[in-house]
DNA sequence: GGGAGGAATGTTGGCGATAACATTCGGGGC
DNA sequence: GCCCCGAATGTTATCGCCAACATTCCTCCC
């Protein structure tokens, strides 16, 4: 049944075995052009019989055509980036195309290492979170000559088609939000953001809407590494503790936003008319919390499926290929860390 | 500089520009081989105005390896994946290798397709969630002539090498625990199990090491689909109002287990000298909550670190190709939930 | 000065599949 | 009976790169 360990099975095996030509078991294993049935039933059995695997290799390049999607993000911990992933893939599941994921770290170094390996193996598209990029990525991404989809944020210039929400939008509305509900002292808590560039942005819009209404951030602090509880109520009891009269917290991310909320809650405040809180991502991880969290949805899957599908239609034969620019509009939803405006 | 697009680039077009010969670029670009600095400066250059990225496709046909990892697992929103993942890409990022991940989303069939998919790829090896295969999956494991490291689970018979831990014994263990704190009337709050093989052996080690002391389960309750706080908390306090007498909850996960908390917390149940709780995986996403769980540790990087080592070894030549067995110890967390023996 | 030896480069022939074209063969129409 | 046609199958020539062997051209040493 198995053979034996030494030379890899090909085509060629199968049509000994079958007494065809390699050509048209190639047609049967592709279900292409015309196979009677009598012999695509005696190739099948043979190539299970051998367990034949095609060599996707060999025929990729013969073809030319490789039915892959590469998608470059910066993280799989990061829970925005699964979502994201789970839209891809419901999109993709339905054609031939497979996306392959490569990680970048929030580094543009590692994103161009990422990128230049994944364009080796000649993807039929691109899906690659952020505008922000280095030069040699942008110049690899347009002489691939395949279609590219930037996602998650719209605020820039993009190299093909983008599909996003405006982060420095978002940061607006939510401070808008803020203010129109009465809070005054503003305490944010985010990542240090060099490398982050939607929290900058996002964190960018929120104080500008701010001034606009002649009120500053209060206090700030911010973090390194990893999104987590802990780091969220570490940092609110810090920041409480520099100033006390806080009425408002905003927390770049939902996770250390929980973190906050639970030891606020422990620690018997009244929320939210003592104090307000909010994150951003919407992560319906965290449904389950004392209190939910007021937030802003960012559309994770919907751009997934978004992104998933222009690469989908460009590939179709004849298809438009202007490029395209999709703005999600995030919802607020209030939760019960917000008072209603 | 970018290359009016009609052709693709190949390493015609480098050799072209820099006036060697193709074989003069390969080696330069993969750095193998004997060559000048003047030549390999000459070709880098050109190769880097025309913007070349090398095709893997043709060289992974005319060399025959492939430097790709086969990871398939059931998905990715179960955080112990990308914890797994995290493990695995440690080691191989020292390496020339690299993971490609195919999600089975728990069932045999798909785990049988996306195999079949990803070994038509030529990977130079496979890491493959769990001992449960279809049979065709274990005879195309076995056809592949790669190596193959099952893992997570060490209770059954393995293709070739595997690494895990014993969830029957982690099941056991618990049991054993929660007996010694003196808790007596047990609830069970999990996965209906029919696709979830480790949760159904450590329940079946749990049942049984309760069994041998003289306990019955008290009461149980299955969910499907996704692990989150709110099914934690909704199947607890269900089970409370069906049994209040439960002096420990035992949850198949962390997730719900942290659901489960929440809500005892809030309703003032005193833990763990009323109720006790234990959950499974000690998720590190999770401290920060006002009593830190007492769950057990499955070993998920150790586990994708010592697998990745594995393939990386064997790929080694001249390597031992015997197949190992690696069975890690999950260590018990009281936590703040579980009575010290 | 002649040959040995080795560094630098080139040439040839596949890797395993598929595209494009070629061939066979059986049957229907006249 | 002959020819034509299309379904079923086969042949040939790549695809882009790399292994293995071949060649060139020094340099060094006796």
């Amino acid at each position: 049944m198995t053979q034996s360990d030494t030379r890899p099975l090909t085509l060629r095996d199968v049509s000994e075995a079958s007494g065809v030509s390699e050509m048209t078991v190639s047609r049967v294993l592709r279900n292409r052009g015309d196979v009677s049935d009598a012999t695509r039933e005696r190739v099948l059995a043979s190539a299970k019989e051998l367990g034949y695997v095609p060599n996707k290799i060999a025929g990729a390049l013969a073809s030319s055509r490789v039915n892959l999607v590469a998608v470059v993000i910066p993280s799989m911990s990061n829970l925005v980036f699964p979502e994201v992933m789970t839209g891809i893939s419901q999109v993709l599941e339905e054609t031939e195309l497979q996306p392959v994921v490569g990680l970048t770290d929030y580094t543009r170094e590692k994103e161009e290492k990422v990128l230049y390996e994944m364009l080796s193996w000649r993807p039929s598209g691109v899906i690659i979170a952020g505008l922000e990029h280095s030069e040699a990525s942008r110049a690899m991404l347009r002489a691939s000559g395949i279609p590219v989809v930037e996602i998650m944020d719209v605020d820039g210039t993009p190299v093909d088609s983008v599909v996003g929400i405006s982060h420095r939008r978002a940061g607006e509305q939510m401070a808008n939000a803020i203010l129109k509900a009465g809070y005054q002292r503003i305490g944010f808590m985010g990542t240090s953001m060099p490398r982050d560039h939607r929290a900058r942005k996002r964190f960018e819009g929120f104080t500008g809407a701010l001034a606009k209404a002649g009120v500053e951030i209060t206090e700030s602090a911010f973090y390194e590494g990893r999104s987590a509880f802990v780091k969220g109520r570490e940092m609110t009891k810090e920041i409480l503790e520099r100033d006390p009269d806080l009425d408002f917290l905003y927390y770049s991310n939902d996770m250390i936003g929980a973190g906050g909320l639970l030891w606020l809650w422990e620690n018997g405040y009244d929320i939210p008319g003592q104090i307000g809180l909010a994150g951003f991502n919407g992560l319906n991880l965290l449904k389950g919390l004392p209190k939910e969290l007021a937030s802003m949805d960012a559309c994770r899957q919907e751009i997934g499926r978004q992104a998933a599908e222009i690469i989908v239609n460009r590939l179709k034969d004849g298809a438009d290929q202007a490029p395209v620019r999709i703005a999600l509009e995030p919802t607020i939803s209030y939760g019960d860390t917000l008072r209603r405006p």
